[in-house]
DNA sequence: CTGCTTGCAAATTGTTTGCAACACC
DNA sequence: GGTGTTGCAAACAATTTGCAAGCAG
């Protein structure tokens, strides 16, 4: 446990934290300057693989590093800013493939992502100038 | 509609067809060479735009594309090699968020993805070592 | 001519890797 | 002194953009 996972880790802790690499390195540097890129990257790797954190791919380029594992939970989305909330509807804990539908498949999990504009998003209509 | 579109056309036209820009600039390049990246970029983000065809995010780097925007369906990803297959199971078009979770949420979808390995990639397993 | 489309190349963005220096048992 | 971690820089991968040239109406 070295100071610099010890910030990665501070960073992740909390509720409704979906950050990219980027932002938790930031984060991480804003605590800690000497933290470089790289090893917030090779921590997150290690994170994922030791099963600590997930990696959430939603709409966009970078990847989310989702560190609720504890509750299943679904991730609702805003198209326009990206951001990712935690939600636990009903009825989405019973959603299964039937059988005949898996094609073979050896299943693991259920990604559900409800997608939409936030509240502030939906406001400020689109940012788009008729010429 | 130039000779560039119509290939690109091509090979997203058909039934479970979910391929990354790159793959579809390769199959097209296959039918016309004279077909560059930028174009395949540039045609992908209009007919996003037109709504005749999503980009879906799952699992990885490249965004793949989803021309089969007719029915509703849910996608079955393979995490080690990435394929992904069209499913319509039962019970899942019924899924909605209740009000109270959402958070203000102005929604405008649902993805719902299955995660798993597919029969060739659960066959030979993990290819990493436990030490 | 005017406007949209193309395609090369360069720029951007997000992520990974090679490798030398370092800290810790 | 070996093991594992860091961080710089360079390599990569996916995508976007600037801009000159081409084609169609």
């Amino acid at each position: 446990m070295t100071p610099q996972r010890r910030v990665i880790a501070e960073v992740l802790a909390g509720k409704h934290v979906h950050l990219t690499a980027d932002e938790i390195h930031k984060r991480a540097a804003a605590l800690l300057p000497e933290v470089s890129r790289a090893t917030v990257y090779k921590t997150l790797g290690e994170l994922t693989g030791l099963g600590e954190i997930r990696e959430v791919t939603i709409g966009g380029r970078a990847k989310y590093y989702d560190p609720n594992l504890d509750a299943a939970h679904q991730h609702l989305s805003c198209e326009r800013c990206g951001l990712i909330r935690d939600v636990h509807p009903q009825g989405t804990s019973g959603l299964k493939l039937p059988a005949k539908d898996r094609n073979g498949f050896a299943l693991t999990g259920i990604d559900i992502v409800f997608r939409g504009l936030c509240p502030a998003c939906a406001n400020r209509r689109k940012p788009k100038f008729p010429k």
